[in-house]
DNA sequence: GTGAAAGCGCTAACAG
DNA sequence: CTGTTAGCGCTTTCAC
């Protein structure tokens, strides 16, 4: 008997002989009963393998008990990362989760948020999202979290909640760790759709006043860009001793095709990228990285999200996490020349 | 006025003064309307920011339009690749997507399974996952369409839809490559905790009868697995020249130290995985796989899950993909010895 | 402690 | 073409 109709409360209620309203209170646990009711209703749910309804419960409640999440590009781990903690947190808390992939291209963003909006009790959204998509989740009026790198170029104050980290921060110290291994000549692939990218090419550039600093734009934010900029990037000025990536997709594509053109990684060139994608340790040599604490970011905004949601708390949080800078060997010792 | 009451159908019937009824018929698409009415509504709609309650249609229709995806790694871009191709075409659909990350911890399956069930109109699921798993979901009744690799060895024949292909073909060309390649004594660093692993090792074996064949079995299916394995795999007996292992994430790790040992890939050694994951071409060397078609599995089940949801069809169908072997450096021509 | 009644917002017959 | 009448399954006052 698979396709059958499934019991509902009411069938329950019916078969243990006590009211909808009673069982349904039990089944919310909202109060304790007389121990002979108590049985008979579970008797009554087993019997007939009841389960509530969310959607009904929803209609009813107006809650979903699900969050959304809107990320940019689900290929990248570090996204994946951010997922992962997400989700997590989530279960912990009965809630679902609703994923929407951007895949990079924002021009309905408004549209699928404000869909999703009607369906889920919060959302939970990159801070990179085009502007109107933000103003579009403000809009709303729905909890929502956002995460990601502060943006303090933003014209007004953030007003949603959010998890930040320091993009400035990761990419000073990033510059700074270059500066003293006695890089000069920095070229920085830049991703200019990204509205943490300026943050970034300042935080190297503060750190590092005395070196040159040649940009380039790349369209995308994938492995295959990073390997086909190499070449001009490596070859296209006089000299270069340092190569930093928007992130680390990016720095990946880039050091193998640096490496494919014999290019000796770090003794000529040395390249670093952001984000701590898990890969990068596994590289040759291992990518140097500043660690944006993706996972962490997922699972702090989930948890300030139904926090939110619980509490229905207005004033909008803003929770600073710390980047951690990753030293590994293809920002090494540069050879004396 | 950001916190207002959403305009419900009602608020815009009364106010375009027709029957909830005929709006509803038009925001649904279902009829043409006279064009005084259909103005009417229209300017309503617009004036009140009206948008349909999809949990209300919900309950009425008994279709929510939302299908769930259960994987069981988030973390491993295989999945991830699944899930970007069913998200895409879900999305063309008008489907949300609920995902579900079993991180490999398979003990509550069942239950996280029937919670989604209610929730969703169909499930996609990896058939890998434990028997009692897919048992449920069977009992469950709902649409359900499986991924992954054919499992001939299964008890009864697969009741549930699904999307394959062909592990033991896969593994069976890469042995073969690997034997024309010369390579005479091979390690396999298995997952024995997947149920396809068998099918590859029964692959390998029967492409290379000639060829020692030493089995590792591994607890996770991870870099860092694989990266732990190395040392073992390389010099636990006597002779390796090849090391296959049950994916690609393995292989990354065991690439890597296999390379901070100092052995030469693939002179001394040839490392090869399973999936093609997208970061394997930008591994040093790139790495030898075969591609499990990630993408086109998650749109192909997408595409299968929706037909069968709008068509209520009930005849399990099976489609096959077919597995492509990516011969990359990792495991190019041998050093004469 | 328990139950009766009134919806949540929408769709689905069936009439007109 | 348009409206009337019933619910979908659950929660929620508010009585008893």
């Amino acid at each position: 008997m698979p396709t059958q109709r499934p019991a509902t409360l009411q069938d329950v209620a019916t078969a243990a002989g006590v009211s909808a309203t009673t069982v349904s209170k039990f089944v919310n646990g909202q109060k304790r009963f007389s121990l002979e009711v108590e049985t008979r209703i579970r008797a009554a749910i087993d019997a007939l393998d009841y389960r509530q309804n969310p959607v009904a419960r929803s209609m009813a409640t107006g809650k979903t008990r699900v969050v959304g999440l809107a990320v940019l590009d689900i290929r990248n781990p570090h996204f994946t990362n951010i997922i992962q903690g997400a989700s997590q947190v989530a279960e912990e808390h009965g809630y679902g989760l609703m994923v929407v992939d951007f895949k990079e291209k924002t021009f309905n963003a408004q549209n699928l948020l404000s869909t999703l909006a009607l369906r889920v009790d919060g959302i939970i959204a990159s801070s990179r999202l085009p502007q109107e998509a933000l103003d579009e989740l403000q809009r709303i009026g729905k909890p929502a979290v956002l995460f990601g790198q502060t943006d303090p170029d933003q014209p007004p104050a953030p007003i949603l909640p959010s998890v930040r980290i320091q993009g400035y921060q990761a990419a000073f110290m990033l510059g700074k760790h270059l500066q003293e291994s006695g890089r000069k000549h920095l070229v920085y692939l830049a991703y200019p759709q990204s509205r943490w990218n300026q943050e970034r090419l300042h935080g190297l550039r503060d750190a590092m006043p005395d070196a040159t600093i040649r940009v380039m734009e790349l369209e995308t934010q994938t492995m295959e860009a990073g390997e086909r900029a190499a070449a001009t990037a490596l070859y296209g000025s006089e000299k270069v001793d340092a190569i930093v990536c928007y992130n680390d997709m990016i720095a990946i594509g880039l050091l193998h095709e640096a490496c494919s053109l014999g290019v000796q990684v770090p003794e000529q060139i040395a390249i670093a990228g952001f984000d701590n994608v898990p890969v990068t340790r596994y590289l040759t040599p291992p990518l140097t990285t500043v660690d944006m604490c993706s996972e962490q970011q997922g699972e702090k905004a989930m948890e300030l999200l139904l926090h939110i949601i619980k509490t229905g708390q207005i004033e909008p949080t803003e929770l600073q996490l710390e980047p951690r800078l990753i030293v590994r060997a293809s920002t090494g010792v540069q050879r004396k020349s």
